[in-house]
DNA sequence: CCTAACCCTAACGTTAACGTAAATCAATTT
DNA sequence: AAATTGATTTACGTTAACGTTAGGGTTAGG
């Protein structure tokens, strides 16, 4: 659908799909103040902003951040910082956020080369089964 | 301190302290079967091969993994499969576990260009206020 | 007019991963 | 001997992130 100024829009139920989640965790994000979207009388109408912004929550948590802390990172991308202190307490949360991301990062390296070894000794031990089979 | 077989053991204690968890904790890994050390009476005595799990289990919790699927991982990693089936049961797991993997590489690339993004925008409102405060 | 497919609010239920409190025991320390 | 320290079990409490149920409104189609 489009709204009078001809920008796309969705209902919950369509972003719903497109995400795989269900209306309830939408309805949920807006009541944790993640999503706040147009209403035509009680209907919500999500403009394509909001439907980045709950690709955003999503991806979030998909890398283990709780809603409060997307929240956070969504304050932190929307403030207008105008004062010195806040512009140097964001620059410190930019930083604390990506020493966790490095973390992940090294996680995953980690865990990526763990899997190789399962991976092999595992096909190590298929092929002899067919050596023996055969 | 050491076991009979000379092998640095630990008090739950130590590992708690070391890994900044509570012994509550590395109690309830054992009560979901993710560790089982040794006891001297009622007292639990953690060998090496117990710490390494240790450190694997909040290495996944790290990634967003529940202990569920942290013991499951385990359970592919020690797993000793002999049928063909097993072992392509095993194969499709690791599988599944890469796609994860890479997903959140990609989330994390995502999330640290939004972060350079935020970053900059800030250092750039700094400098103006640097100017015009001078 | 009915019902099917949407939407809404309100409120109680559920699961994972611990926290916390109570009561007890063993080894040191004072 | 008394107290401190660190271990144990048992069991109820808590928080986040929804699930689920109940009750109700509105539009399109048959």
């Amino acid at each position: 659908m489009t709204n009078q100024n001809n920008e796309v829009t969705y209902s919950i139920g369509e972003l719903a799909k497109e995400f795989d989640i269900t209306p309830r965790s939408i309805r949920f994000y807006e009541e944790q103040h993640l999503l706040s979207p147009e209403r035509t009388g009680q209907t919500r109408i999500y403009c394509n902003k909001d439907r980045v912004r709950l690709k955003l929550i999503l991806r979030g948590k998909r890398l283990g951040f709780s809603l409060a802390e997307i929240k956070n990172l969504f304050e932190l991308y929307d403030s207008n910082a105008n004062s010195m202190l806040q512009l140097e307490a964001m620059l410190q949360m930019t930083e604390q956020k990506r020493a966790i991301l490095r973390q992940q990062l090294d996680d995953i390296q980690m865990l990526m080369n763990e899997l190789d070894e399962v991976e092999k000794r595992c096909r190590d031990e298929l092929a002899d089964l067919q050596k023996r089979g055969s």
